[in-house]
DNA sequence: ATGACTGCAAACCATTTGCATTGAT
DNA sequence: ATCAATGCAAATGGTTTGCAGTCAT
């Protein structure tokens, strides 16, 4: 069993064979909202991620938006968060298995990921000690940015 | 300084309370509702403790529970909780501070409530060492419960 | 050609709200 | 008497879906 790292397959071309594998077709559509949510590094809701594939293609629908996403979703590429603001926020999901949680300015609204694997061993403990198996969990810190402590 | 624990008001109490402290009224809905609620150790939605409530007195409105649920929030009294199935459940808060969280069975939707202080002192480190000062936060660990595990 | 995909608008579902009526003080 | 609270039904807001037309294969 070679141990090394082959190059991982960038997202899009991941998505493209996901819907190959699925027996689902790639369109105009589906591409260019995968390639804008791939390319931009942060926590967009749906109506942010519209916007900015409607400025390469103004014909794209809200509808076509939220489909893309579940796809997104379904092949493991992105991954849904609820920010407790009543809308759900996508990210690129990790690659490997690297779990990463989250600080939540109440302010201003900015998230910063953090990793935690001594939080992550705590949990896996708790968790152990009411006899659970965990299959995922959500953390999620809120409080003052920096910058909005001086406000 | 006297550091004996006074014999902490029931809940009921401390909500007519903060009804009279804030000028509004204690009407035969919100008494019940409020009963319910805080003889209820569970985490109910909305429509379970409406169902609850019209056992007692048939007439309540979901409208009422929804407003005195706010109260409820508002007061300190009542806390909500989002578990990614799409409503709002509540529990009756903590006495004093002591913050709990979440363990979920995601097959039977058990809930398991724990407190683990180290977990909690790691998170506001986490946090410190990107300049954040929590308000507060959400953690819950989503699994199979020991029965579900035997399935 | 054929089935899947898209855009639109309507449907959904939890929650909130306007309003006429009822009720607490 | 007065103003808040209630119940109802309508509105809201994010998300989903039916359908007729469009597009990828």
């Amino acid at each position: 069993m070679p141990g090394h790292q082959s190059t991982p397959t960038p997202p899009f071309e991941a998505f493209k064979s996901y819907l190959a594998r699925r027996g689902l077709k790639s369109t105009r559509q589906r591409d260019l909202i995968a390639k804008v949510f791939f390319r931009t590094q942060a926590h967009l809701n749906v109506d942010q991620l519209l916007e900015r594939a409607r400025k390469l293609d103004p014909r794209i629908s809200q509808a076509t938006v939220y489909r893309t996403l579940k796809l997104l979703k379904e092949s493991g590429l992105a991954e849904e968060r609820h920010f407790g603001d009543g809308q759900a926020r996508y990210e690129v999901a990790d690659e490997g298995n690297e779990h990463h949680d989250h600080l939540i300015c109440v302010r201003c609204g900015k998230i910063v990921e953090f990793v935690n694997p001594r939080i992550e061993a705590l949990q896996d403990q708790v968790a152990a000690e009411h006899g659970f198996k965990v299959t995922h969990h959500k953390m999620e810190l809120y409080g003052l940015c920096p910058e909005c402590q001086q406000g």
